[in-house]
DNA sequence: GCCAACGTTGGC
DNA sequence: GCCAACGTTGGC
């Protein structure tokens, strides 16, 4: 299983409306990077919710549900997207600032490249970043 | 609201 | 195929 990294800017949607929803398409991706990360995803992987913009941190976990199938929003037809469900909030949310100064953190594309959408996060991150909001990696 | 960093576009 | 110009993102 891998893990990853989503973000999404809380006024336009929200982890309080993506558990409300149940499942959604993670639709509006428009980044080469981003997309072919998101191609790489498989059913059951999971993924940190981060909110950009306001409040700058990670709120919980989701889980993919459905592999890269075409955006419906692009009409060009070159973009993808996946489909996410919420599993779990974290206990305690944590925050970018958080990370960044965290001595075992300092690879997670979150420091190094903030504006990517859709990020990697390798399985020792993942744990760290579970242990320090006080939720169940699992 | 500003601005730095990054990605994309388009002229040559 | 290079690079300048432009647009967007997102942290502060």
């Amino acid at each position: 299983m891998a893990y990853w990294l989503i973000k999404s800017e809380p006024f336009k949607w929200s982890w309080d409306q993506h558990v409300a929803k149940g499942a959604d398409q993670w639709d509006g991706v428009r980044n080469y990077q981003a997309r072919n990360f998101m191609r790489a995803m498989r059913r059951g992987d999971r993924a940190f919710f981060y909110h950009s913009n306001e409040g700058l941190e990670i709120v919980g976990i989701s889980e993919v549900v459905a592999e890269a199938h075409p955006d419906s929003t692009d009409d060009t037809g070159k973009w993808e997207c996946v489909d996410f469900k919420a599993v779990r909030p974290f206990v305690r949310p944590v925050t970018r600032a958080e990370i960044k100064d965290h001595p075992d953190l300092q690879d997670m594309v979150l420091v190094k490249n903030s504006r990517l959408s859709v990020q990697p996060v390798t399985e020792p991150e993942w744990r760290i970043v579970c242990t320090l909001g006080e939720t169940d990696p699992s």
